[in-house]
DNA sequence: TTGAAAGCGCTAACAC
DNA sequence: GTGTTAGCGCTTTCAA
């Protein structure tokens, strides 16, 4: 049988015998109201099934305790496993929980400052996607907010926030580097896309930086950009381009791939080719996902503390909510963990 | 320069010398409004960035043109891919499309009963997790609503409203089908945790179902469960109780996974034993993610059509809306792939 | 401890 | 075409 699913707190209200203020004060426990009359008032909103509408609620309410944490790429492999990082420190420090996704294309400022109004967000989170640190909008938000693993412009303007991730130069020429000490000198890359100058940016410039740094001249032609009409990072696309680099015929003994995701895929190309990893070609990753523990050889990867840098992007909003000034960036180092899939040379 | 950013349209209206009434005719594209008019209170608007309040449109409006997907599990790869298929779709039949993401631990049926009022969704799409078909929250929601991909109890109660999936127990007897005409006899299984009585409960009928049908006895002890402490489904429990299951010492020749991640995690603790697939031990995962090509030897599985079902769904959800009675089931068959872990014998 | 009433920002019905 | 106004359902003073 179905209850009129349109009960309001007045009904609720008339049907107690009480104003509805005290049955608001009921079902948002608080401490002024008769045990008595609370317990007569929750029974009733429990056999009705009665509940709250939020807009309503969000309307008239001057704060919440909510913090948003607004991913670009909810689907992302590298993200899901922070939510539960977010939403438990979060929810330790006191705080209410809401994931928002947006699409890559929308104006991710925008949605930001909407839902901070529609939500009386306490602060936000980004996570993902790409964030113009110069948008008007940003500086519209009105509650504190921080970018974690947001990728920025190269030696671009500062967002107005503090920032959590990693330098990805610095992080990815140390892979290069790795490569490099292990003997390969001829090191292509699977960069992002072409003109990439976010993520996919810093990494090759790190490439670069490491061959540069060991005497090795940049050979353009091993560089590879993935596919603008396949998905980034993705494993397919790191199967496409890894086939064309195979396909080129160009000489090489290892190969950079700027996402583990990306270095599945050119395992899959390099073994379809006929070729062993790491006998014939030695592969590498970045990010540290958990899953390229699971390949055929091991993925050697650069992890990302994506487990603290959540806790210190909560760390980091809670100051900026409790009024603390001069937070400064939190840049994370990555670590090397050589598993597999790299061959020392000589 | 920070602009207030608690503008109303109250403001906007001063602003521009017209009543409220106007300004929301122009915001919302209403037609009997004078082009000047219009123009001249957008340019306003977007002067001073101003956004209008969702809660108060949503608690005044009577409708809204909003489908939810209401995901349980937002970083189960399974589901992931599906977002896109949903998002197009919806907005294809014009629809806006909004993703609203559960914990485990919630009451989902309540949570939709509120996300419904809160937002006046026209439907309610519900993916993944377990909702109880017998739930009273369920009769409470007054818009159509679906259950996609939604695990139900084995032969338990239907729920108020079509459902779209699969068979997983039929589905399940055909892949263990597959192993038994491969010449395999003796087959684990890694099934859901015990006491699973939804998805993972309905593969181990099929299992078992299959092996009598092919005069193969039951052996309890090939029966393996995931483990409760850690996530289900994943690579990692896959690896830890494959290990438990080699460490048994048991003769078998055959793993069936009833998910492609544990199947990722067999390979994993088959390998580290130093046995060689499908050469020593044949393995089939289940579900049809892409991830599964990148494997070596790639897995044999049963592919879940989801962009189907993901369309089905909302083709369901639609008719729903606009009153089609004897709406049926969507039951979909799985597509068994036959990649490179499985051996012949004999 | 409680009821009455104001009003959050918006849309829609009604008047002009 | 446009302004005015009545609520949408709730929280929160302010009195009692």
């Amino acid at each position: 049988m179905k209850t009129n699913s349109n009960i309001t707190i007045k009904d609720i209200a008339r049907m107690c015998n009480v104003g509805v203020g005290t049955v608001s004060r009921a079902i948002n426990d608080d401490p002024g109201i008769n045990e008595k009359t609370k317990e007569k008032i929750l029974e009733t909103v429990r056999k009705y099934r009665y509940v709250p509408n939020t807009s309503a609620r969000n309307l008239k309410m001057t704060e919440s305790n909510t913090i948003a944490l607004i991913v670009c790429g909810v689907g992302n492999v590298f993200f899901t496993s922070m939510y539960d990082d977010f939403q438990n420190e979060l929810e330790k420090n006191g705080y209410d929980f809401f994931l928002d996704s947006v699409d890559n294309d929308v104006n991710i400022p925008a949605e930001a400052f909407r839902l901070s109004k529609e939500k009386r967000l306490k602060a936000i989170i980004f996570l993902g996607g790409w964030i113009n640190p110069e948008s008007k909008s940003l500086l519209n938000i009105n509650v504190p907010f921080v970018f974690c693993t947001v990728s920025q412009t190269i030696e671009g303007p500062h967002p107005p926030c503090p920032t959590v991730g990693i330098n990805d130069i610095t992080e990815a020429k140390r892979m290069v580097d790795y490569l490099c000490d292990m003997g390969h000198r001829r090191i292509a890359i699977i960069a992002g896309v072409e003109g990439d100058m976010a993520v996919g940016g810093g990494r090759l410039i790190g490439y670069k930086q490491s061959l540069t740094e060991h005497g090795i001249e940049v050979d353009e032609r091993l560089i590879f950009h993935m596919k603008k009409d396949i998905d980034e990072f993705t494993a397919e696309n790191g199967y496409a381009v890894t086939q064309e680099l195979i396909a080129s015929g160009l000489d090489f003994t290892a190969v950079f791939c700027i996402s583990d995701l990306t270095a599945m895929g050119a395992y899959r190309a390099i073994y379809d080719a006929g070729l062993k990893i790491p006998d014939d070609i030695s592969v590498v990753g970045f990010d540290g996902i958990e899953l390229g523990d699971y390949m055929f050889p091991r993925i050697t990867t650069m992890v990302q503390p994506r487990h603290e840098m959540a806790l210190e992007s909560v760390r980091i909003v809670s100051g900026l909510i409790s009024g603390e000034e001069d937070i400064s960036d939190a840049v994370f180092e990555t670590e090397l963990l050589t598993r597999d899939s790299v061959r020392k040379l000589n």
